[in-house]
DNA sequence: GTCCAGGGCCTAC
DNA sequence: GTAGGCCATGGA
């Protein structure tokens, strides 16, 4: 699926972001296994109630594989209660760690010393570890290529006609990572500088046509579609 | 009071 | 392979 100058416009809209918000620098957290906990806590809530949860864990000092195999379940469930079910994270958690001590014996660079696709496919049988979550782990925490895509993504090229119907996960990650150039500082500060765009700076209107239609067309000129959007 | 936030699993068709 | 229900906090 290669448009003609598709890549041309994936970095237009990424240049234009990156100029009017600077690079995100993510992901916000100061180890590798931080960044994998934040990816399944943050699961379908804010950030900020899922930072704060990692930040529980971590006072309370069950931040690391073997604390949370070996803790009750109800233990990390009081920790990450504003996280937002968090029964399941609690069971999210533990398979996790679960997988890395019994298949890496806990250690994260045995894990990702494998390649990409290799290690995606891994944690995608890690229930409670789906697509979204597993690029953020591979690209965030592992420094992998795999780009990260989601809703905002999704409605972002909805808006600039890029879709045309084409719209499952795998085939709007494969748009980004057959048309840009495979550049892991690329991919890591595309996918914040989308999520900043329309959580933060466009959060007063997250579902509308206005927010992704208004605030855009003033800011960024799609070549793509020869219009601004 | 309502709506939504950096999803994923399970089930039914 | 996909639509719908479920999970179940905190801030605007």
């Amino acid at each position: 699926m290669h448009f003609h100058n598709l890549e041309k416009t994936l970095l237009e809209i990424y240049n234009r972001l990156l100029k009017a918000y600077g690079p995100r620098n993510w992901w916000p957290a100061r180890t590798r296994f931080e960044v994998i906990a934040g990816a399944i806590l943050t699961q379908n809530v804010s950030w900020k109630n899922a930072s704060t949860a990692v930040s529980n864990l971590k006072k309370s000092g069950l931040l690391s594989p073997l604390a949370i195999i070996s803790a009750p379940h109800k233990q990390i469930a009081l920790q990450i209660k504003t996280s937002r079910y968090y029964n399941q994270k609690t069971a999210k958690l533990k398979n996790f760690c679960n997988y890395l001590e019994s298949k890496y014996n806990g250690s994260l660079n045995k894990m990702f010393s494998h390649g990409a696709e290799t290690l995606r496919k891994e944690l995608l049988d890690v229930n409670g570890i789906g697509k979204e979550t597993a690029d953020s782990i591979l690209l965030y925490a592992g420094r992998k290529l795999s780009f990260v895509s989601d809703a905002y993504t999704k409605r972002l090229l909805e808006r600039y006609g890029i879709l045309n119907g084409l719209s499952s996960y795998d085939e709007i990650r494969r748009l980004f990572m057959e048309n840009i150039p495979k550049d892991i500082y690329l991919y890591n500060e595309y996918h914040a500088l989308i999520v900043h765009h329309c959580y933060a700076v466009c959060k007063s209107e997250p579902s509308c046509q206005t927010c992704l239609v208004k605030r855009i067309s003033r800011n960024i000129y799609c070549s793509y579609s020869n219009n601004f959007l």
